[in-house]
DNA sequence: CCATGACCAAAATACAATATCAGTCATTCG
DNA sequence: CGAATGACTGATATTGTATTTTGGTCATGG
C-alpha cells in the first residue's frame, strides 16, 4: 500500500486530534505503522508534512465550494454560497477548527503561516470568480483583488466577528439580505 | 492641585510607555508623586484605574472625529474622515498604539476587554451617524447597526489587515473610491 | 537498497527558589 | 480628626536549573 499516503492520512489524524505543536514525529510513524526514518523520505521535515497536509483540505475546501455553486447562477448567489461553505469548513472541518484554535492559543509559527495561506487562497479563488463575471458582463469592471479582500473580510466579520459580541449569531439570511444590498447591488454591470 | 487629575495623567504617561501589565502602581505613585495608598482612594483597583483612562482615550477619539467632520457635508465625506481619523489612532495615539501591541503580544484580558469596548464604542458612534442621516432622508433605511458594523470591519480590514499581506499600504483614495463605490452608494436614500 | 529505530543535540518542560506586585492598614502628619 | 502614606503580606510572576521530550540523522539489518 502507498506508504505515502498512509502517512499523509496518519499525521492529518493526529493533527486535527493534537494540533500541529503537540503531534509528533514518533506519534505519526506509530499510527501509520511506519518507522519514523521513513516519513523523512517522503517529506523533508515537520513543516513540509504539514503543509502537505494543508494543501489538501484547501482542495477539500475548493471542493466543498464548487459543490454548491449553481451552474447559471448569479454572481451574487454564488459568490453567498460559496464564501458562507468556506466560513463553515472553520467550525465543521475537525482540522481547522483545531488550527484556528491552535493559532489563538499556541501562536505557532506554523500555524499562523498556514491559515493565512488559506485566506490568501480563499481571496485569489474569489478573485477569479470575479473577473470571470465581469468578462461575462455580469459586474462592471472593479479592482478585483480589492473586491475580492473586501467580500471575504465582510463574510468574515459577519459570520465570525459577530458573534464574538452579541449573542446570536447572524442567520444567512440577515447575511446575505445586508450584502445583497450593499456591496452585491453596487458591483452588478 | 487635583490629586486625582495628577494620578490620571502619571497612570496615563506610565501605560503608554510601558503597557497595562508593565506599569506597577508603585512606578505611577512615583510619577504622580502621592503615596501608593492615596491612588486608592480614588480608585478601587488597578483596572478601574486604568478603565478610566480608557475612557479619557474615547473621549479624545470622539473629539478627534468631530474636528475632521465638516457641517453639511455628505454622510460619505464625513463617515469616511470619521473613521480613518479615528483607524489613524491605533498608530498615532502612543497609548493606543502600545494597547494594541500588548494585545498580539500579552493577551493580557484587560486590555482586551478595553479594545473591545473602544471598537464597541466606535460602532455605535458610527450607528448613530447612520441613524442621523436617514432621519434627515440622506439615507434609505437600513439595519443601522448591522451596517455600522459592517463599515467599521469593512475600514478596519482595508487600512489595518491589508498591509499585512502586501507590501505597500492602500492609498486613503482607494480606500475612498472602493467604498464610495459599494458600500456608501447603496446605502443613499 | 530501502526501511528502521537507537541515537544526538536542541528545545521544551517541570520545578524550586527568588523576586515582584496589587492591595491593605496601622501610623503619621497637617 | 481625617486624609495621606509606605511598610507589610499573600499571591503571582520570574529566574535559573535539572530533566524530559522531540525533530531529525544515519549506521545497521532485512
Amino acid at each position: 500500500m502507498d506508504r505515502r499516503q498512509e502517512i499523509m492520512e496518519a499525521a492529518a489524524k493526529s493533527f486535527s486530534l493534537f494540533g500541529y505543536k503537540a503531534t509528533t514525529m514518533d506519534q505519526v510513524a506509530k499510527i501509520a505503522n511506519v518507522g519514523k526514518g521513513t516519513i523523512y523520505t517522503f517529506f523533508a521535515n515537520k513543516e513540509e508534512l504539514f503543509n502537505a497536509i494543508a494543501l489538501k483540505m484547501i482542495v477539500e475546501m475548493r471542493a466543498a465550494s464548487d459543490a454548491v455553486a449553481v451552474e447559471g447562477a448569479s454572481f451574487e448567489q454564488n459568490a453567498h454560497a460559496r464564501l458562507m461553505q468556506m466560513l463553515k469548513f472553520r467550525g465543521t472541518h475537525q482540522l481547522y477548527a483545531k488550527l484556528i484554535d491552535e493559532e489563538k492559543e499556541l501562536r505557532t509559527p506554523a500555524v499562523i503561516e498556514v491559515l493565512a495561506q488559506i485566506e490568501s487562497e480563499i481571496v485569489s479563488y474569489v478573485k477569479a470568480k470575479i473577473e470571470r463575471a465581469i468578462a461575462k458582463g455580469e459586474l462592471k469592471p472593479c479592482d478585483s483583488e480589492l473586491v475580492a479582500f473586501l467580500l471575504f473580510k465582510s463574510y468574515l466579520a459577519l459570520v465570525v466577528d459577530w458573534g464574538k459580541n452579541h449573542d446570536e449569531e447572524l442567520s444567512e439570511e440577515r447575511i446575505l439580505g445586508l450584502l445583497s444590498g450593499t456591496i452585491f447591488n453596487c458591483l452588478l454591470a
